[in-house]
RNA sequence: GGCGCUAUCGUCUAACGGUUAGGACAGAGCCCUCUCAAGGCUUAAAUACGGGUUCGAUUCCCGUUAGCGCUACCA
């Protein structure tokens, strides 16, 4: 049975990194008709934080791919202690009783070679239980073997064969002087306990592997499948931080800024796995279907965002393209909150209105504020009359072209191709160009150059809302001969 | 410092010994057009460096360089 398990630590939000490697886990879950397990990895009781969890589960729930189970570390440490003690039982651990170094500042061995502490590794057996009886706090540790040539192996579905000489491995701890275990013991128990078949997780882990399997052979367990993840870094090279590089790494940010759930999906897909033909949108069901190992990178992928714009261009353009490709009444409803959150008091209906006229000129659904906005103002922000100026024209023109419109749009049946028939007749008997004609009247109603086309924009505005906005700027002309 | 991993256009990537080194985003230009978009077409842009192996290397091997990761009683 093919078992997955994504395993975020509540030390910080959802970050884009895991975001992704939960989607991998998630997609090669899909793919094999296995489970997809959530486990919340909180052994690090200093540094978690219930707003961290929030913002996880809030990350995944905006994510929308579903998991079959749920579990809690810190509600299983009496399990993660269990298998320490049969390491230690089995002669494969030791007691450390070396005071922790308390201070950060001396960081113990510093660009020295750290394995082992000979003396605490050689304590007796009959030593180590009197000094524990006794109440001295120690660290339980792995006891690696030294000086056997010995090489640790194992198979990575990405980076392939990984063999390290056990003499390259420190004797890392399982447990700390407070009993909890450490992120190595946890983890490795509940892969084990879980019967976690595939270990799918970033980079950074591929050399604590190798302590990993060593734990495992020492429960007794063969270890699972690992498949490691190239990392996602920073323009600059550096690893993605939340202090160095801000709220960017955050998927919530995504999120707030109008991204589409599975455009950010499809984007993050691509970041260190390709299908291999030159596909790049793909639907969920496609990214299901195509998904494997053999896909994935070796090499660090940048998430190119700048200063000035934190969204990498490519997600943006896969943004806008599923924006457009998304049913209207869809895309709709998807834009009601980010509309009422511009402050505009948009009802469903009208909304479904102008809906086919933006979808075509937002790249993200916070755009509708920008985009949208003269569909909801009372009141046009205010805008230069020069604005008013068709090309080629001055401001006389644009003071007769309105004049002429607001007798047409008067009387005339507002629908797109009979306001289209009048407006472009009423060019004609002014003998200026349909352009000239219809510029001064998009800035009218529009307060801008840059809008959706006309006919339609009208008619979602209607005739009142025209004609008025019409007469204002008439008033900013009142002057013009 | 030790150990490990990686190296194709600015960015994401394709090419599992033989290609004019392909695609996409971003950039530039043209077309379309009632503005803005969207769309279409065109264009510029890469195999880190040095050695091998081979008839032939982006591809295999070695070295150099660079980047990243691990080296915590963090995960």
């Amino acid at each position: 049975m093919l078992r997955v398990r994504f395993a975020p630590s509540p030390t910080g939000y959802l970050h884009i990194g895991s975001a992704r490697t939960f989607i991998f886990n998630w997609l090669y879950a899909r793919h094999n008709g296995g489970t997809m397990i959530l486990r919340i990895d909180d052994t690090d009781v200093a540094r978690n934080t219930q707003r961290s969890e929030d913002s996880i589960f809030e990350g995944l729930k905006w994510l929308d791919l579903s998991w079959d189970e749920q579990y809690r570390q810190s509600e299983r440490l009496a399990l993660h202690k269990q298998t320490a003690e049969a390491i230690l039982k089995k002669g494969l651990g030791y007691r450390d009783f070396t005071p922790a170094v308390t201070d950060g500042e001396d960081k113990a061995h510093e660009g020295g070679a750290w394995l082992f502490n000979p003396g605490m590794r050689e304590l007796s057996d009959a030593e180590s239980e009197r000094r524990a009886a006794a109440g001295e706090p120690f660290v339980l540790r792995y006891r690696v073997p030294r000086g056997t040539s010995r090489e640790v192996r194992f198979k990575d579905e990405v980076y392939g064969e990984q063999t390290k000489l056990a003499d390259d491995i420190e004797d890392f701890a399982l447990l700390r002087s407070n009993g909890i275990p450490t992120y190595h013991m946890a983890s490795c128990a509940d892969d084990i306990d879980l019967r976690i078949s595939h270990i799918i997780r970033g980079q950074d882990h591929l050399t604590n592997t190798f302590k990993h399997v060593l734990i495992f052979e020492a429960a007794g367990v063969a270890p699972p499948a690992f498949a490691h993840l190239p990392l996602l870094i920073a323009p600059d090279g550096a690893k993605l931080s939340k202090r160095k590089h801000g709220p960017v790494v955050s998927v919530t940010t995504y999120r707030d800024g109008g991204f589409l759930a599975h455009s950010y999906i499809n984007f993050l897909c691509l970041l260190g796995w390709s299908p291999k033909d030159d596909r790049e949108q793909m639907t969920r069901q496609e990214l299901v279907d195509v998904f494997s190992f053999a896909g994935i990178n070796r090499s660090n992928a940048v998430v190119n965002f700048t200063e000035q714009d934190p969204f990498d261009p490519k997600a943006v353009w896969l943004n806008a393209t599923l924006i457009r490709s998304l049913p209207v009444a869809e895309l709709a409803a998807q834009l009601m909150p980010f509309a009422a959150a511009a402050g505009f008091a948009a009802t469903p209906e009208k909304m479904l209105a102008l809906t086919p006229l933006i979808r075509e000129r937002i790249k993200t659904l916070k755009e509708v504020a920008e985009v949208a906005d003269f569909f909801f103002l009372d009141e046009l922000k205010p805008y230069d009359k020069a604005e008013l100026t068709p090309q080629k024209g001055d401001l006389a023109m644009a003071k007769t072209a309105l004049v002429k419109a607001k007798e047409i749009l008067a009387t005339c049946a507002f629908d797109h191709d009979s306001l289209d028939a009048a407006l472009r007749a009423g060019s004609v008997e002014l003998k200026i160009k349909a352009g000239q004609m219809f510029q001064p009247i998009r800035v009218a109603v529009c307060g801008r150059k840059d809008a959706p086309p006309l006919f339609e924009t009208l008619v979602v505005l209607g005739r009142d809302t025209c004609l008025k906005r019409i007469d204002r700027a008439l008033e900013k002309l009142t002057d013009v001969a």
